[in-house]
DNA sequence: CGGGAAGCGGAGCGCTGTTCCGTTTACTAT
DNA sequence: ATAGTAAACGGAACAGCGCTCCGCTTCCCG
């Protein structure tokens, strides 16, 4: 099945050419600076222009806008899925491990124009990015999700697949809308799922 | 200041075009029909195509996308708007009234693709729609909500615009995946509201 | 240093929203 | 009835967008 090309550990394929890393780094750094600037919806023309490279390169390195968007925000969402973790460890009780993560998360999409609403879109080609936070960070959720239900303090029923798309959807919108802020939405939220304090 | 033509009470303005009426009204009806199939985005072409009319036509009686969705939606938001005060009487408390009438709400949201994240997104020309929702349905949250603070059923310090913000984007993008349901995040938001009870 | 592959750039296509103006149509005054 | 006029119509035309495709350039390895 395999042919000979692998026989040994290492790597077979051709490391990528000096150019394409360059042209990729710079792609990078463009978006990100456009995407705060325009948010994450801003017309490729831009954000090749910006980069200083053709069209045809920047759908060789990200095919769909969405790799782009996950390349851009990776850190930060590697970031807040560890966080997850640690928050659990150092917390004083697991729904206060929870309400921080949450914070954490929803300061992430609010500073990011449009990613809210982008990742709420499963269609417009935003399938990808909508796949890979959700894959990434819905286990950190329900980690959290299950600690607080284990603990008592919250109700069992709800999913973290459902509770994050809709601390994300609650954050859709916050720019430009002085008179909306999610923040609030969300500590209604979790405050729904409290079970009534018994002592 | 005023001319001759309005001496007497009636409207001195020409009646509109009998072409112009008919046109009206089918325009009405085959958006209504191109929404059900293929959301409010639906292509401006398609929707003029479907009621056999030009593209200027349409332009001419709806300048904006959102006047025309406000006009398909109108009875429906109408009757949303009516339903308040009427449920505030019937049920048997004012929280209940207030979550019977959110239900209400999220029905209608829901059943019209699009027509929530339509209804959030202040910008791309759906200002109208934003606006017209809004004035019209605030004031009717706004009185169940301060009912059911006014009962002690609920905490007060939620406004009713930041409310119905958080209750359509809930909604927003419910089709089309059966993973998430709306109606169970906006039921958690609804019991975030409530005071512990205290009985 | 030379050949070939990997990468590049942007013209071009299709699909949008929106405007604009020559033509048609319905109403009215005679 | 009919002629005149303003209202209404229709769709060609323009601009902005995503995405593809292919001739040209650049790099890398032998």
């Amino acid at each position: 099945m395999v042919t000979s090309a692998d026989r040994s550990g290492e790597a077979p394929v051709r490391a990528k050419r000096a150019d394409a890393r360059r042209n990729e780094r710079k792609l990078l750094d463009a978006a990100a600076s456009v995407f705060v600037d325009s948010g994450v919806d801003a017309p490729i023309r831009e954000i090749a222009a910006s980069a200083g490279v053709g069209m045809g390169t920047i759908y060789r390195h990200f095919p769909t806008r969405a790799d782009l968007v996950v390349a851009v925000y990776r850190h930060q969402v590697e970031a807040c899925a560890e966080a997850g973790p640690a928050l659990q460890d150092g917390a004083e009780s697991p729904f206060t491990a929870l309400r921080e993560w949450v914070d954490l998360f929803v300061d992430f999409l609010v500073t990011k124009h449009g990613l809210a609403h982008a990742m709420g879109s499963d269609s417009s080609g935003f399938d990808t990015l909508h796949a890979y936070f959700l894959d990434r960070l819905v286990p950190v959720c329900e980690r959290l999700l299950d600690a607080a239900v284990d603990a008592g303090e919250i109700r069992p029923g709800t999913r973290a697949y459902e509770l994050m798309r809709g601390i994300g959807n609650l954050c859709i919108g916050s720019d430009s809308d002085p008179d909306y802020d999610p923040r609030r939405m969300v500590e209604l939220l979790l405050r729904g799922l409290r079970r009534p304090v018994s002592s």
